[in-house]
Formats: structure tokens, C-alpha cells, sequence
DNA sequence: ACTGGCACTCCTCACGCCGGAGTGCCAACA
DNA sequence: TGTTGGCACTCCGGCGTGAGGAGTGCCAGT
């Protein structure tokens, strides 16, 4: 009973400062929310939160504050994900499926994600390494240069042009492309590398050089990451609601939004599409990110697998935040399977 | 004489505001700058550049600070570009030519330029339009599913997925690859669609309904002008250095950036290769964005033209800034071409 | 045409004051 | 034991005042 209405002080404490913006006190609390209780109940219990290192005073007898400790036990006991309305849910799923394609997948994510939220938004692009073939074709643009396109079942294609060292005949192109497809065809990417490292030595010594440069390529392809390293952002304008501190909040977040390589990392451990992770504050890798928070989940299935979140102040709406990044990582999910 | 020395007072005052950011007085000036005559004289010059338009005071009795009208005349009759110190050359040069393809090229632009100004980099991904046609594939993924690639001479790679309304065969399929490439390859996109729509016609009429689709989607892919609509962009971390008010300078940009459109429509005016073009203020064709400034050109050959430019405050040091600009779209014109 | 001097304007910053919100503690009460 | 009202205390933040300084415009002198 009284460990119930302390956690219900906390997260009275929550839901105004993030909707405030500023430290909140006893008297606006009862006030506010309901709570059956006198303010100098609630000072008892906010003494008692901040002793145990919940909620803080920026300054003596100033109003209360949450700790990141504070949020993260809201997160993780009180917060119970507010559900999109329906509004919302038709406007995600009918702005994805107008996509044509996976790019434009991910960027329509990135936008309607950042909007849903009014943070920052960010969508990595899907991994190739646990998708699978669905096609190897193999061109011939010049006597002496094929082109090699790699078609995979996420539906991202890459290419390859290769400069054989000796001319090669039409035949013999396609008997390569039918012993390339026979040996890769449904293939996870680093399955399908593994096999036609073999298949190589099933061909005459002569023809192995040709074999080797186009082997070596479409290895190469297979194990591109370079699709795994990118990601797209949106909704950089709303770091501007942030309206803290010029410099020790809004600096480092556009900072790390340049690097994509901390970004990657920030998303790096939500690779599940089933569980949400919620860094918060000083949980945040990066030193200078220590004012935000970092809502991610992965989403996609086993084939195309790949991450999303939001980047925020702290001090954010984290029921709201967290339902919507599920729901965008959903449908973003369902749209790729279709 | 006279009039000489106005124009030296205008761009001393130009000079000393890009690098204090502060209003510059008479003192300050000649102080500051070698002039040759007293404080009082100044004043004179400063009074008459005042009356003219060219520079204002933001309240009585402070200092001067340039008009959008005085920055005009500074970089139409001051200014002249700051060469680059061959160091920034080489590390343009260098940097530039560790691009694996056209994608990164553009993303090495965005950073090396937005690493030379300081301001926020924008680069257009070269246009399609004016490429010709190096490859059409067809690929049969399965009976009643094509994949169509397009290969454009600028590297560029399209493709699309095709559900024709009745399954086709393998030989239909190379015969269709085959009169679509005879038909199109080398040309012009908008020639190549032209030539593609009359070759539907020589097909017999059992086969219009597959062809026409097939048509249909390349025409597309064609006259797809969705990489003409993207763009890169770099060193929004830059916007710190602003310094200025946050919701009248900062949001417009932020938001301006988010709206891809906006960034194209500012580079729009910029195709020559040849020219620079400034917006200064109230030149720039958003009421929000009239305390920056663009600087924007052209890049690229005629086959892959598009436009690349910086976009920062009016108070930017445009000699710099311009020939940073320029230089940056000759290296990447180079690349490309390489 | 340029210069030095001078009175005037007006911003900026520092200081000090005061109000108000909030706290902690205590004594009283259920 | 937990809750409540009262009370003295703290301290932030806004505001007015005042001194300082940078800058201007004007005028008379060269």
C-alpha cells in the first residue's frame, strides 16, 4: 500500500515533467492528479524516492525531477504502452503501402516514424547476410565485361561490373549463370559464398581465371555490408522541441547523427523485432548522448533483419514512444513480407 | 576616390561582421583596417552606404551590419575567391577518388563539402535524364514474375518488379530482352521510351497484354526522375555555429532540410557547371529561410547533371564559401567522368 | 574634403531586491 | 504507524536601477 503510492508519486512525477517541462512539486501534484492524499504525504514519499536515488532536486527547494533510475523504473514497472488509435494505425499502414520498393520502404518509415513520435527518427536499412538468393544473372555487356547482378529475396539488388581477363563466349556465360543459379538458388548469402567457392573447382584449369574474378566478385557481394551500415533519418526539426540547452543537448545528437557508425550502434542491440530496448540516459554508449534516450526494436523477419528506433530527450513520452516504434516496426514488417 | 573608398568601407564592414558576428563601428574599422583616413571619415562613408540601402544598424547608435543588398554588392563586385590551399585540393581529390560508385560518390561530396565551408552541404544525385541506356535485363523469377533492371550509362541501377497477367516462357522472355535492348541501348532515356512504346506494336496481338507491361514498367524506370529528387545532405552539426537565435535561424533550416523538395527547388537555378549561383536573404524563395544564404552550382557532364551547393547563414564568408563550392564540383564533375 | 571634438543615445551587464514556489521538520491526530 | 496542517527557511528567477561603454551625428576648424 505504501510502496503503491510511492510508485504512483513516481509516476504522477513522470508524466508531468515530461509534459511540463519543469520540476514539479507537491502541491502541483496533488493537485493534478488524484491521489487521495495531503501534499505533505506526498513530500514524505518524494523524500523517500529521491533517497533511494528515483527523483532529484536540480536545486534545494526546487520541485522534483526523475532520475534516469527513475524513468527506467518506470519503463520497465509502470508504463504501460499506449495503444495507437486506429487513426494512426490506417495512416502507418496506407502511407508504407505505397512504397515501391524496399529503399523506399525504409524512408517512409523514417518519416511517418518521426512524425508518430516528434523525435528523431531512425530506420537502418535491411541486412543482406540472412537473406537469401533468388537470383544470380550474369550478363555479357562487352566481349570482355560482364555484368553480375545479384537479386535477393528482400528484394535489394546488387551489382557488379567484372573485366574477365580473357574474352568470353555467350555459351560459356551461360553455362556459368545456370551452374551459379543451381548452386545458390535459396541460399542464405553466406551459405551461397561458401558453395560456389566450391563450385570453382568443378571447372576446367583453363577456364578458372574467368571463374575466379567472377566468383570472387559475387563473393564479394554476398558479403557486402554496406547495406547493413546504412540508415536513414528523419525528423531532425524536432530536436528543436528539446528547447534545453543549446549546446550540452542538441550539439551531441546532431553530431551523432552524422555518424552513422554510432547511430548503428546505438540501434546495434535490438536486433529481436519482438522486444523493444529502451536505453535511458547514462544507459546510452556514448558519454555525450547522456541527456537522451534511445528507443529501438528490430524488425523485418529472419531474411531481412534489420533495426529501428527513435532518439529523444530523457525526457520524453515513453509509453507513447515505445507503442509507436512497435507498431512502425510491425507494419514496416509486414509490408517487407508482402 | 570616393566611391572607391565607400566600397572598401563595405567590405571591411562585410569582412570584420563575418568574423565577429558583431555589429562593427567606425573605430573598430580603421583600427582594424589599414583605410588611411580617421574614424570620422568613416562615418561620412558609412552614413551615405547607410542611405543607400547597403548596411543598417540594428539599433541607434550601434554599429553597422550588411544588408542583404550589401552582401549582393560584395559578392558581385568585392569579392574575389579564395583560391583553396592545395593541402584542401588534395584531400578533396583524394577523398573523392576512394568512391566505389556513384551513391558514395555523392555521400563523399556531401561530407568533404560540408567539411570545407562548415555549413550545411547539399548535393542532387545526378539525374538520370540525360544518361543513356547501357543495359535492360529481364529476369524470369518465376512464371508469372519478371524482374526488370535498368542500366544506365551514369551507373545508376533500376529495377522493377513485373507480374505480368499470364505466365510467359523462357524464350518469350529472351526474345523481349533482346528486341528491348536492340531497341534502346546507347540512347537517351526519353529517346529509349519513345522507342520502346512504337516497339509494343511489332508484337503480335496475342502478346500486346505481357509486352504492355513490361513497356509500361521500363517507360517508368525510364522517365523515373526519383533519383533526380534525391538528395544528400552533410554537417547539420554546423548549424551550432550559427549562434544566433534558435527558432528564427535554426528551425526554418532544420526544417527545410526535411523537406527534400525545398533543398531542390534552392539548388533548382544552379544547373550550369559553369556558374555560381548565390542566394543571399530575401533572394532565397522561402520567407522562412530569408537569414540564410545558398550557394549552389552545377556538376557533372552532360550525361549525369545535377547540382551540389552549402546553405548558411547571410553572414557567411562568401569568398570562401564559393570557392569551396567550385572547386568541390569540379573534383566530383572529374570523378564521375573517370 | 577630411578631421577632432563633443554631446547624445541606447545597449549591456551587474547588482540587489523581492515574491513565490517548494521544502523539511514538527507536533497533532486517527 | 501513517497522515496531516502549520511554519520557518531556502533559493530561484524576474525586475528595476544605474553605471559604463561603444557608437553615432553634427559642427567647427583646417
Amino acid at each position: 500500500m505504501l510502496e503503491d503510492r510511492r510508485l504512483a508519486v513516481l509516476r504522477a512525477i513522470v508524466e508531468d515533467y515530461v509534459s511540463t517541462r519543469e520540476p514539479v512539486g507537491s502541491k502541483a501534484l496533488v493537485d493534478r492528479h488524484s491521489l487521495g492524499v495531503s501534499p505533505a504525504t506526498v513530500r514524505n514519499d518524494m523524500a523517500a524516492l529521491e533517497e533511494d536515488g528515483f527523483i532529484a532536486q536540480p536545486h534545494t527547494s526546487a520541485g522534483r525531477v526523475p532520475t534516469d533510475k527513475g524513468y527506467r523504473l518506470f519503463v520497465d514497472k509502470l508504463a504501460s504502452l499506449r495503444p495507437l488509435s486506429t487513426a494512426e494505425k490506417r495512416a502507418i499502414s496506407t502511407f508504407l503501402e505505397g512504397a515501391v520498393d524496399v529503399d523506399d520502404v525504409v524512408q517512409r518509415s523514417v518519416r511517418i516514424l518521426a512524425q508518430l513520435t516528434r523525435q528523431v527518427a531512425i530506420v537502418q536499412y535491411p541486412s543482406l547476410t540472412r537473406s537469401t538468393v533468388r537470383h544470380v544473372e550474369l550478363v555479357t555487356l562487352a566481349p570482355s565485361r560482364l555484368l553480375l547482378v545479384l537479386i535477393t529475396s528482400s528484394g535489394r539488388v546488387e551489382q557488379r561490373v567484372i573485366e574477365p581477363p580473357v574474352p568470353v563466349g555467350d555459351a560459356f556465360v551461360a553455362d556459368l549463370r545456370a551452374r551459379l543459379n543451381t548452386a545458390t538458388l535459396g541460399r542464405r548469402l553466406a551459405d551461397a559464398a561458401q558453395r560456389i567457392s566450391e563450385l570453382a573447382e568443378t571447372f576446367p584449369l583453363t577456364d578458372r581465371p574467368v571463374v575466379s574474378v567472377v566468383v570472387t566478385a559475387l563473393v564479394e557481394a554476398f558479403s557486402d555490408e554496406r547495406s547493413d551500415e546504412r540508415v536513414a533519418i528523419g525528423g531532425t526539426a524536432n530536436l528543436m522541441r528539446f528547447g534545453d540547452d543549446f549546446d550540452s543537448s542538441i550539439r551531441p545528437v546532431l553530431e551523432a547523427l552524422e555518424e552513422h557508425v554510432v547511430l548503428l550502434k546505438l540501434l546495434g542491440e535490438a536486433t529481436s523485432p519482438s522486444a523493444l530496448t529502451v536505453r535511458i540516459g547514462h544507459e546510452v554508449p556514448y558519454d555525450e548522448l547522456s541527456t537522451t534516450s534511445v528507443v529501438a526494436t528490430g524488425y523485418g523477419m529472419e531474411e531481412s533483419l534489420a533495426a529501428l528506433g527513435v532518439m529523444g530527450p530523457t525526457r520524453m513520452d515513453y509509453p507513447g514512444t515505445m507503442a509507436a516504434v512497435r507498431a512502425v516496426a510491425r507494419y514496416v514488417s509486414r509490408t517487407l513480407n508482402a
